[in-house]
DNA sequence: TGTCTACCTTGATCTTGATCAAGGTTTGGT
DNA sequence: ACCAAACCTTGATCAAGATCAAGGTAGACA
């Protein structure tokens, strides 16, 4: 069984819940909102479960309780990009949306989801509080993209793999809800083919540069999924992810 | 004077719209969802002038008319990166959106982009169907922006500048209402570096690559801003933009 | 009309990350 | 406990794209 998966209970209410600060938590935030049915409506999916095809609508809307979903985008030959990622805490699935043409969400991990799916016809003409928190939601998902998109085409392979490590770290945190501090133990939710379709890399590559980075004393590798940071200002520093804040003359 | 700049007038109402396809077009869809101000509301920005600064709110939301605005990224060492690109009858701004950490906003091109800005106050606690079209708006960026990712992350060089032609072929034809067909004649409104900083290339593997596009006859470079499609489907194949809608077991 | 500057192209060389290949390790099933 | 399959690591080599370098072009302005 991988990293603390909060233990479900089938009459657990508001006020129970696991996951506390981000986006809608199907537990205890704002659940008015989604106007949550009963608790039968909990969801869960195995490892490499394919949620939703691409081009359907996604059977459910809630909030991932553990384990991880992701989603990929592929060309003809095989070649792929994971293009999100939906880590416990976060929001997944949008009322009346069809997934966008060839994008893929499939189910990863022991991939224990858990939603509370709210009737989707109340939804759709739903109320404006939720329009707008799912407006909100939207903006932040699309401020992430922008910032892996900047992984992506700017950064180098070291670069990447340290900036997905502080990804890791940070939620990781948050979700036990303690500080980041040097010495911090995390898990990593991703097998090396999923960071590197995460990346823009190959599995070599995110080993070499994971070995790069142990080898540097930056990380202690315990085993391929669980990783210990001596020092936190050191991996950031890796990561180049400050940036200068500076404008076009 | 650039591509076809549709003529403002100051006393243009609804319906003299010079564009029409996409999002909320301040000329002549869904006015009332802007409470559009009066004509006075119109701007232009000069070409390279920053429209808003990282932290700072939008000072504007309407609709691109003409030229380019562009949002880009970059780190600390200058290693730049394109993370919006925004054509004409493109949305700009959100409404009480702060621009994410060190992201820019810049005008560029003879960026004779025009807007009529509705008031915040009004806008914020705006009406449902603003919401409801905004969330719309947002979700499509993301879809583009997950595209892009897809290009940036497993694209070959080649594959970028087709994809990326292929996009200009599209917008400007949509803009002139006609049809894609073969010899048709795109505009590209951007420079080899700001092309270089959209695609994650730099501007020599930039202008390589269209030179070995022409020479493979797919193109003909009129000049660098002005190019020829011969064959519209060969384009296509080139950004091998089609993908296999497959799915994870 | 000439010159300056910004922009673009092409060549030579180097480096990063991909590819090809071989083993090692872990996990899960029987 | 053993075996198979999936997953991970490391090495050797290759190639795509970056970097370094040298002109070329075209529009802006005096």
């Amino acid at each position: 069984m991988p990293h603390h998966v909060p233990k479900i209970d089938a009459n657990m209410r508001c006020g129970d819940c696991p996951i506390r600060k981000r986006a809608i938590c199907a537990y205890c935030e704002e659940p008015e909102l989604l106007q949550l049915d009963d608790i039968k409506s909990y969801k869960t999916y195995q490892a490499g479960e394919t949620i939703v095809w691409a081009g359907e609508e996604m059977p459910l809307i809630g909030s991932v309780v553990s384990g991880v979903a992701t989603l990929s985008r592929s060309l003809a030959d095989g070649r792929r990009q994971m293009v999100g990622l939906l880590l416990p805490s976060d929001f997944i699935g949008r009322p009346g949306r069809k997934v966008a043409p060839y994008d893929v969400v499939a189910a990863n991990e022991v991939m224990v989801c858990h939603f509370r799916v709210a009737k989707f016809n109340t939804l759709i003409d739903s109320t404006p509080a939720l329009e707008r928190r799912l407006l909100e939601m939207t903006m932040d998902e699309l401020d992430s993209a922008r910032e892996w998109m900047l992984l992506l085409g700017r950064k180098t392979a070291r670069e990447k793999i340290a900036s997905m490590l502080v990804l890791f770290a940070r939620r990781g945190s948050e979700a036990e809800d303690k500080p980041i501090k040097d010495g911090l133990r995390f898990d990593v939710p991703l097998t090396r083919e999923e960071m590197a379709d995460y990346l823009g890399l190959t599995i070599e590559t995110v080993s070499r540069q994971v070995s790069a980075l142990k080898k540097s004393g930056v990380i202690i590798v315990e085993d391929a999924r669980h990783i210990r940071v001596p020092d936190y200002v050191r991996l950031l520093n890796e990561a180049s992810d400050d940036s200068d804040g500076g404008f076009i003359a």
